[in-house]
DNA sequence: TAACGTAATTTTGAATTCATAATTAAGTCA
DNA sequence: TGACTTAATTATGAATTCAAAATTACGTTA
């Protein structure tokens, strides 16, 4: 019974949450085993609900369950890179058009603010506190276009982006573009 | 052991297309409980992979599960058809617009075809070959679009929608709306 | 030694078991 | 009768068990 060791209620989802997370820190690195006995001392609980997740986590994409070879952190690939942008991209535009409909201002204010902070990290190049912002605005920005399946599909597919920036210096052009977005974004607002 | 009983590979992934099925069908009714001892009778396997697959219906949006109280099949709420059809309408303008660059000539009369079907089922009012005509030429778009990701998106958001039809006139005229919508993509393609 | 085949071990998928929570049924008292 | 307890039943969540598949370890033979 450690201290990692998780009592509380709903424990698939739970589970769910953590894996999540053990996933975009690269502690499950892609392409590797999940460890699933490992996972569940670890834990504290039983291979069912670990599972429970498991499956859940591969409805999202995030692993690859292979028929009796047990479970596999997914690549996140260029091609699915290529695939995942326009996509969010569609969606975040929608999710921008939304806002502007229903946002108040101080929701406003607030993005602003996490829009200089943002620029800030940019300029010093801290990476972390970059993408920390940057994630920050889009959340904040779904949040003003008040839909929550929107909100729901916008996270699933950023969370198999987020991985991407550990591995991929390739995708920081990219990323810049976003910046930009978020700027004409801003003056829409 | 039932000619329904399932004895293939994968069960968990088996129960979890049973399961949509049984819902879009309405075999389970939104709003009630979905009876797992029932089901695993019916299917004839145990509770672990039939509560697997629950746990990614949930996910999905499909079931809600309450601690302890077992899960209930989602209400279609007119809010919720409200908030998807944008989301949706983005993604299938993402899909027409992917699909023109790379749709060749023969997915083209395809579509046609199938746009010709849709439209006799329209006009002699057979609802049921009307959704399925629209169906496919919605899978056929987003087949030529190339883009897996958005494949699957769509999918699991008309998958939500798709059970509406069954108790909804409302979303009739948006329905012939999304016609329309498909007789300007097929010009433009 | 290298390739193959076989036995031991581990891992996986799924059924079963078990403790606990929730629901239903039965009884009590005003 | 009807509100309130309490007991019995059932359903749920999660651990455990078990059979089958896959992997690894070990010999054997060329």
């Amino acid at each position: 019974m450690t201290s990692q060791t998780i009592l509380r209620k709903s424990l698939h989802h739970e589970l769910v949450d953590r894996l999540q997370t053990l996933i975009i820190n690269s502690e499950l690195k892609p392409g590797t085993k999940v460890p699933e006995k490992q996972l569940c001392d670890r834990f504290g609980v039983s291979r069912t609900p670990l599972r429970e997740a498991l499956k859940v986590l591969a409805s999202d994409g995030l692993i690859r369950l292979e028929p009796n070879r047990g479970a596999w952190v997914t690549q996140v690939t260029r091609e699915e890179v290529e695939e995942v942008f326009p996509v969010l991209g569609a969606l975040e535009a929608l999710s921008g058009e939304l806002a502007c409909k229903r946002i108040t201002d101080a929701e406003i204010r607030q993005i602003r603010k996490l829009h200089d902070r943002m620029i800030q990290s940019y300029e010093r190049r801290d990476l972390d506190a970059y993408f920390d912002a940057n994630q920050k605005i889009h959340r904040a920005i779904l949040r003003a276009a008040r839909n929550g399946t929107l909100t729901t599909s916008c996270q699933a597919l950023s969370l198999r982006m987020q991985r991407a920036r550990y591995l991929a210096n390739m995708s920081e052009g990219r990323w810049f573009e976003a910046v930009q977005e978020h700027e004409k974004i801003l003056q829409y607002l």
